[in-house]
DNA sequence: GTTAACGGAGTGAACATTCATTCCTATCCG
DNA sequence: CGGATAGGAATGAATGTTCACTCCGTTAAC
């Protein structure tokens, strides 16, 4: 029984119920009862509902950083690079419900619009994994030249869509079916030549 | 100076401020300061606040669809019919960033996920113009043969994504790159054939 | 025995909604 | 035509509720 361990039943119980019943949804006083602590015990791990949303969301996207980030090869051809992140961000979202619909509730809150005004500003300092990708896949020609938002739009817009649509039940999304949107994907964002295998 | 006159500009008002602030920062007392009314007027024209939310959502996307509708013709060819309608929509986000900030936030909320599960029940009864162009898309060859929920993720996922890239003020969406955004679109969901003028 | 962790009733602020009252306008009467 | 009056529209102070957060008595740790 580690010092963690409320700490972990609290954002546990903050993630269903914000995940069931929104933000405004989720008081404290029913987080508390959920992970099984008086109220103001969140207090001591928390500074306020906030920080406790805002740590949560952390914890959240660092999982799915290392998910994307393990087993990932920047050595490998542009398309296999693509497929291979998109397939796995796909299966991630699809076998993670509670993340992904947490995920899609904090981006479209005060959260997360500030959050992407902060990520405007500090453009040229996050590097990741997703953005090489793009200027590596236009530089070589695999990819349209359109600017990154557009080429990112065209990658995440429709995984999003599909995790959504498969965790509300519209449409049950299997391993063939996953394979099959992401290339459909790909096909969206690759550029036009004869053959994309070695770029 | 009809009776819907205070009617509206309360509609506006909590248009204005549910965009900028979300929906819980958006209280009664002061969408009525900003629509320049009493508190107790809003209840002369809503039963409370989730019809007057409700109203809203309800006029943002009839404007929508009328806008939509208009000059669509379902004689044309099946490409160009995605085209054209894919572009209107965009288009009409960008230059509505209000109504398209509205319609995220509504559908991501308690109230878009209960109308989502609606739509799912009453499946068969809503013919939209987007459901009868994919069906005879698929028939015709000219799209891919994949499961119509997939179809729609592959059209509008990109394309919200760049709406709210464009109205965050990541990305300056002019005319041209959203045909070149929208045919990107096309190149996801179109089927492999040689040519597919005449679908 | 001392210190830190915990619990949950209590507190005050914020909020949606109500309702007694005022305001406005149109109709009618002299 | 001027003034009285009715009745719907509008108002905003008051109400009751919900909620985040605090405080202090109790419990567990060592």
């Amino acid at each position: 029984m580690k010092k963690s361990d409320k700490r972990d039943d609290i954002i546990r119980a903050s993630l269903e119920l914000i995940v069931e019943h929104g933000f405004h949804g989720a008081p404290m006083a029913m987080i508390a009862e959920k992970a099984g602590v008086g109220a103001g015990t969140i207090y001591r791990y928390f500074e306020n509902k906030d920080a406790l949303i805002k740590a949560l969301h952390r914890e959240v996207e660092e999982k799915l950083i290392a998910t994307l980030t393990e087993g990932y090869s920047d050595e490998k051809p542009i398309r296999e690079r693509f497929i291979y992140l998109c397939t796995m961000l796909l299966k991630y979202l699809v076998s993670h419900p509670l993340y992904f619909r947490f995920l899609e509730q904090y981006y479209n809150s005060p959260y997360g619009v500030s959050l992407r005004r902060d990520k405007i500003l500090r453009k040229s300092d996050n590097r990741d994994i997703f953005t090489d990708l793009f200027e590596q896949g236009i530089a070589r020609q695999a990819m349209k030249d359109l600017p990154l938002p557009v080429l990112a739009a065209l990658a995440f817009g429709p995984l999003i869509a599909l995790a959504r649509d498969h965790t509300l039940g519209l449409l049950e999304l299997d391993d063939a079916l996953i394979i099959k949107s992401v290339e459909a994907c790909w096909d969206g964002i690759k550029g036009n030549v004869y053959a994309d295998e070695f770029k």
